[in-house]
DNA sequence: ACCACGCTTGACGTTAACGTAAGGGTGAAC
DNA sequence: GTTCACCCTTACGTTAACGTCAAGCGTGGT
């Protein structure tokens, strides 16, 4: 116990460990100023809040937001007053996400079906081989 | 109808127009190698091929595939030899795809239904300002 | 003294599918 | 004869989210 305190602080590589990330990303994070760690030396030193961010943002990634869109949230979230126009415009940002999701889905889903029949057709044709000429 | 024979062939303009493409997307796949109009001095001629072609790239790219996947299809479709082995790749490539699209789906879905909590949770906290200290 | 390790910054590379600008040709219409 | 309207090629730009060196600092251990 000789280095001073730490109390909740985390080098990078322990980051890397706890959130399966490499020091790269953290690095390109901050440089987004989507973390702010602090320094011992030259070093970084990840804090609690840190680590609250770094769990929304991949989080937020999961759901499809872009880093900037995330920057954009945790900004508003941040700014302590969570009044509730803030946290409206939050509440609102992530509506039209789901709504664009859910969008994405019915796509998806869609094009899903129309291959489905593709793939019917193609096994007909696979099917026809196997009895040649054979109607 | 001064010019010779146009038989089914088209300009870059009628195919943009055709199928909402730009010119610089024709051509972008030629230069791809997924199309191969005629040319008629420097001036591109879409033959019906290139348009069939054209037909199914815009397919797959509703269907997720990369052009670079189509391209491959393409040329498998495209030997002529229709044999049964490569229909069966084409087959398997596709099934592949929609796998991968099924698995897509599936966490879109969850990430949708994840996201729909914290809405709830966000709604509840717009909820608690409007009845403020009010227990 | 010296090595290895971990951390640092800086900067260029990667991928997909085009967008966009620059510079130039051609034929028809006015 | 010149202005349009299209067409062409070449080639650099764009976006996201990092990957991948390269080169250097600091320090704990032998």
């Amino acid at each position: 116990m000789e280095d001073g305190d730490h109390k909740d602080l985390m080098t990078i590589r322990q980051m890397c460990d706890a959130f399966d990330v490499t020091p790269r990303t953290l690095r390109f994070y901050e440089a987004k100023e989507l973390l702010f760690p602090l320094r011992e030396g030259q070093k970084r030193l990840f804090t609690r809040r840190d680590r609250g961010r770094l769990k929304l943002i991949l989080r937020g990634k999961r759901f499809g937001f872009s880093l900037e869109e995330m920057r954009q949230l945790l900004d508003l979230y941040d700014r302590g007053d969570a009044q509730e126009e803030q946290l409206k415009r939050t509440y609102e940002v992530a509506r039209e996400r789901l709504a664009q999701m859910e969008r994405q889905r019915d796509e998806l889903n869609e094009a899903i079906e129309e291959l489905k029949g593709q793939l019917e057709w193609g096994a007909e044709m696979i099917a026809s081989f196997r009895r040649p000429a054979a109607e």
